[in-house]
DNA sequence: GGGATTATTGAAAATCATTTTCGCTATTCA
DNA sequence: TGAATAGCGAAAATGATTTTCAATAATCCC
């Protein structure tokens, strides 16, 4: 009954959730689902955080606990669907875990915060050779560059 | 007096530390002498939390504040002594700043913790063509890649 | 389908790392 | 040396995240 005609069929996506969540023990709930949907609304890469997933929840009407949210996006860390990112700012970020071959970094703006995406596919070369040969298996690499967007340049020296 | 002689002199580092601070208006304190030395002593790229900066000075015998541990971490990561690294875990490391190219980077076990620095170039090269590419004025890259250590592999499924 | 089992939820309290406040001390500079 | 003030330590405050606990709801088994 909360299936809107006029998007994709989202019943499969649904159901999608429900076999990975069970297979793993973990029960489905529309909260999960209600969370992982921002993901898959907004821009593929795009990373929210705790208190950003909180109030969109909020925005469009629903009402959510912050300890559910931790835990679901605990939940879908684990199970691979979401991806845990360390940009900075004392806060974690999460994005839909993407195919490694197609990870994406970040460019950040040390002054405002604006996160930039990039692709590069000489990070997984060489995260995949590191990793090799110290014996590592390979989960997921992570480049982030650091530094002052054009806006904020003329603000500073 | 807590010169050792088997250091190399470190009264011109002092000096050194002071001109340092006092050219941006800080002042030289024993307490951020104390800490930079931990680094110094450190293996070059040794990563220390404040915590363990905390613990290894009380080790010493020294009693400092974690306030100003933090304080002196920020002013040191300022003035590009020191720099700030986001590896998870929840909590900041910090590590010598070294000359751009000279840049390493991290292979952490998501697993036991266990953290390998490697270097390559690289990781400079795509960093400043990419902040280059959307305007921005590069100050560092940190790539970091997770994965499960040859110790750990055996514990998991 | 119905009921037992137990994972999940929300609210509030608890943690943990980090930051701030404030009165006192110590560094810098004239 | 002495005035001005940055920095110190202790304790309280903050902010993000985690845990506790009683109530709820998803899954499983019959």
């Amino acid at each position: 009954m909360e299936h809107d005609p006029a998007l994709p069929d989202l019943s499969q996506e649904a159901d999608q959730l429900k076999t990975v969540l069970n297979k793993e023990g973990f029960r489905f709930t529309s909260q999960r689902q209600k969370i992982l949907d921002l993901f898959q609304a907004a821009a593929l890469g795009h990373h929210l955080s705790a208190e950003e997933i909180h109030q969109q929840l909020l925005d469009q009407g629903e009402k959510i606990s912050f300890s559910t949210i931790y835990r679901a996006l605990h939940v879908m860390v684990r199970l691979s669907l979401l991806q845990e990112l360390e940009l900075a700012e004392g806060r974690k970020y999460y994005e839909l875990n993407t195919p490694f071959m197609d990870q994406h970094h970040h460019l950040v703006c040390v002054h405002c915060g604006a996160v930039k995406e990039f692709e590069d596919a000489t990070m997984a070369q060489v995260g995949s050779s590191e990793s090799a040969a110290r014996g590592f298996s390979l989960l997921n690499c992570q480049f982030t560059v650091y530094g002052i967007c054009p806006s904020c340049q003329p603000l500073l020296g």
